[in-house]
DNA sequence: CGGGCAAACGTTAGCGCTAACATGGCTTCA
DNA sequence: TGAAGCCATGTTAGCGCTAACGTTTGCCCG
């Protein structure tokens, strides 16, 4: 038992190698070993190489917790999300993890059962606990984000679409400008009004559009004929699509979201009223399905990606300035003309056909 | 600088209390506190309330990442996914969150730039050297699902939607009954043959539906026609669409997915043959849209929720028994017959139209 | 030629927790 | 009444890493 202690023979160890392990193996201390992974420049070359040789030699991978024990940091961020099927959460998720992984980030996502006070600060708490660095708020819920005027302050917080909140930063889409350019485009077609379904009242991106829309019709004279108030599935579309369908008046529909154009779409055909011949319909959103509707949905395409990565971005920069002090964003929709609206035709044209 | 040491008394700490602050606070030693947090049963409930106490009035909140480094669990599963943005892999990955925060873990993410050998073991060691205690691969694709045999084998690892690999345990849909029931419906309906548009042949799920597909118009003694590539997108399914409505032959197609399905139904409309008395059609997942369609679509209903948690129960399993030895399950589809499909007419009465 | 000063490394002391063992006080029962 | 034994707790030693400081070279320059 003279050397049972340098037994280094055997270059595949029982337990995985750790920093000591080819601190030995290359002659060093584990100090050194550290310094090469770290990158220093107080190492001399030929020992770096000894070094790198002797952590693949081991298979050596360094223990990320230890580090962050050591360090303060995970390298981890955490995500709150809401319903993450749906196409605009999901891009901006996946937006998100794309900007974190290019800046050395990992994700941990969180998803809330509910859309309230309690749920988020459950959410915020339990990302903080398991040593989150930053942690991004995808709260496009009116109480959601309330309850982040009560977030921690001493952990870098960063709300994504959610509506103008006191002391957190936002990045957003501009609900309004969206809504406010299909509005116009309806408008310019020469339609004498336009009808909204909405998504549910305690949404901020639904009153958002809900603004955009009544103030474009207001700014041109119009009265605002009454909200139709949906939930943003396809059913409520459908739902509103029919009762409209059987007002000869309503000549131009802006529906909250894509998927309630969709109902909107169904309801008319049923009921025989062509789009956009004697309909026009724009959505919001242009899920990648858009194109290929019948027919091809004009609708307001929002930059997801964009979004999220424009929201990591901020995240950071608010961690390596160790707190809060940027201020958030609005990135610009796109109006996408497609089929399904055009040119108004004259009452007595229509009824020609 | 008598008793620097024992200055208690600011119960706001200017850095965050840690176990023997809470120890000290409440009379006992830190490991006391470990054991109120742990729930060992060996502590007084006297002495546990103090405790308690103490930690609410500190506001302490225990160090996972000393946890972790301590007993060598992070409580962290790494989820490897590609295109996360679509319904399929979203609500996958939605199920699998759920599931995890259920047993008590947290999911950290990994998207993948694309399908290939390397990229999903780049991701695997990502998320090995990250420390989670185990890994989800959503692997679709054929070489992904390659690239697992080739994995490391000291981790726990599960895949999703991956063909039989072998070495790894799999949860999956069963495609290819899925496929088969779309085909049967369109037989039992009277079409004499079925067409399919399928997904990208090197995906795995695309395959297998092909192979229902194929095997059920065998075993009812039908040539099956050509194939027609796809790949996923509605423009796909629009581009087949187009060419499948000037052959008048053509009264059944089963479409790979609903996406696919939709481009089709475009096609078809602007062709002028109407779904479902001229042409029946089939889609398949069932996205929440699918009801919406003009007209709405028969599918085959994919429980992704079900797969996703089914998948993380398994690999928790593998992990609490310390290695491989849990094999797969399939999960069974369910065909949603709704208005795209219809009893085959016969071409003499079609023509009376 | 010796003192000073970097460069290149080694040593030590934590980070905050858990696991394993040690200890003291109290009960229990021959 | 004392030895055995158990309950509730304390003590000690890591987990694998980094930060801060200490030590050894070698070289330059007055």
């Amino acid at each position: 038992m003279d050397v049972d202690d340098e037994r280094i023979e055997p270059v595949q160890l029982r337990r995985p190698a750790v920093m000591s392990d080819v601190g030995r193996l290359a002659g060093v201390s584990h100090q050194t070993v550290s310094r090469v992974i770290n990158g220093s420049p107080k190492v001399r070359p030929e020992t770096r190489q000894r070094v790198i040789a002797a952590m693949r030699e081991l298979g050596y991978r360094p223990n990320s917790v230890a580090r962050a024990l050591a360090t303060g940091r995970t390298n981890t961020l955490g995500v709150v999300g809401f319903d993450t099927t749906l196409y605009g959460p999901a891009s901006t998720l996946f937006g998100i993890e794309r900007a974190a992984h290019e800046a050395g980030y990992f994700m941990i996502v969180a998803s809330l059962k509910a859309l309230n006070r309690s749920s988020v600060a459950y959410a915020v708490e339990r990302l903080r606990v398991q040593g989150v660095d930053g942690i991004l708020v995808i709260a496009p819920h009116l109480e959601a984000a309330e309850a982040l005027g009560y977030a921690p302050i001493d952990i870098p917080l960063v709300a994504v679409e959610a509506g103008p909140v006191e002391l957190v930063p936002v990045v957003a889409v501009n609900q309004f400008a969206g809504a406010a350019s299909a509005t116009r485009h309806l408008l310019e077609l020469g339609h004498q009004s336009v009808w909204h379904i909405s998504g549910p009242s305690d949404w901020l991106e639904s009153r958002e559009r809900v603004e955009g829309w009544r103030e474009t019709l207001e700014a041109a004279g119009i009265e605002p004929p009454p909200l139709l108030a949906g939930d943003w599935s396809a059913r409520a579309g459908y739902e509103h699509g029919r009762r409209l369908s059987r007002n000869p008046s309503v000549t131009a529909i802006f529906a909250a979201n894509d998927q309630m154009a969709l109902g909107v779409l169904r309801a008319m055909h049923e009921a025989g009223r062509e789009i956009p011949t004697e309909v026009s319909l724009v959505g919001f959103d242009d899920v990648p399905e858009a194109p290929y509707f019948t027919p091809p949905l004009t609708t307001v395409r929002q930059d997801f990606i964009e979004v999220g990565s424009r929201a990591l971005r901020l995240l950071i920069e608010t961690i390596d300035a160790g707190g809060q002090l940027a201020s958030g964003s609005l990135v610009e929709p796109e109006l996408i003309v497609r089929a399904s609206t055009e040119v108004v035709r004259s009452h007595v044209d229509s009824k020609e056909v």
